[in-house]
DNA sequence: CCCGTAAGTTCATTCAATGAACCTTTAGTG
DNA sequence: CACTAAAGGTTCATTGAATGAACTTACGGG
């Protein structure tokens, strides 16, 4: 955590994850590339991030493993951001953290999103349990689905309709977005 | 988040998560008290945080229904921090992120804590699952040991050498920090 | 040649974190 | 009764990160 100090004495892992995934914006960052989103203007048309901040959390995430930056064109050279094993690692965490807010700090009406065991057809608890197969859903088989409560999603940015329609997780948005517009 | 801008249009469940915990210290404070820390000063001890930013980490807390505090004695008057249900909920994200840090994070050698599941006695998976039950174990049902990681650990400050012993979750650590004096 | 897009960088301003010092209430000790 | 210590704060000057606007570079298209 690039605070002037870090999290110092803290030998504990909560505070070790917290050195890398803690800082403002960047849980919100790695959660958009579980949505599809890879590429800078995309983070930054979705969530409003200053550039330079925006810069500044991509590299920190690709520094530690957690993100692979990826030349995906030459001419003009264009790099994506992909999840490594490291940050796809992260899933639990994110998705523990989104159903507590759900439960807990609820919004206008109900879940904004909700996620699909693909191979079952059917949405996953709370603990991201598949009530179908009775196994924990990999985030690689989940598709995000618009949830009860997406009336209440204001945002008119491409990325934002692009995220309105069903959609794998991890599966690159950028030809929805792009059809989008 | 109290940092000029909230995480504005982001209708979505983990920046309202991280709207209340995801501000710098705020999650190690949580965790602390699943470990049993109440009091402000031990808190302050153990975590290195500033008096200042303490106070506003546990006022935010409160006002959100993540801790309550609780009056324990009367002259001089003295309260404590617990969790609340909503806190409580926490605590697979907690988890998740120390297990993730484990994973990918790792420091000198192996994870400093580990968690047993009292009523099999036996210690739980990377995911919470209690491999003698099958059943995710809810952190009142845990006990916090030290884990083959425990000798890199460094600090020397009464709280940090209270949970080298083994303690259950959600208990007050109280006692045996003032014992440990 | 001019415009547009993607992905940045630079910079002045604002705002939060830090750490030291101070404050208040009460209990314990000689 | 004076003195000291502990708990739980508050105040304040300094540092450093976040913000947002403007500028930059590299290319492609008309």
């Amino acid at each position: 955590m690039a605070l002037g100090k870090d999290y110092l004495g803290q030998e504990c892992a909560v505070a070790r994850a917290l050195e890398l995934v803690g800082e403002r914006w960047t849980l919100l960052v790695v959660r958009d590339v579980f949505y599809g989103v890879r590429r800078f203007s995309d983070f930054q048309a979705h969530l409003d991030i200053p550039r330079a901040v925006l810069t500044a959390r991509l590299a920190t995430l690709v520094d530690a493993g957690v993100l692979e930056r990826r030349r995906y064109q030459e001419s003009p050279p264009r790099d994506e951001y992909v999840l490594t094993d490291m940050g796809v690692s992260l899933w639990p965490a994110i998705y523990a953290l989104a159903q507590w807010a759900i439960q807990y700090v609820p919004s206008a009406a109900g879940a904004v999103r909700e996620f699909a065991h693909v191979p079952c057809d059917t949405v996953v608890d709370r603990t991201g349990l598949c009530p179908a197969c009775g196994r924990v859903a990999p985030p690689g088989e989940l598709e995000m689905r618009p949830g009860p409560g997406i009336h209440a999603y204001k945002r008119t940015d491409p990325v934002s309709l692009a995220l309105r329609k069903p959609h794998r997780l991890l599966e690159p948005l950028h030809p929805v977005i792009a059809a989008a517009v």
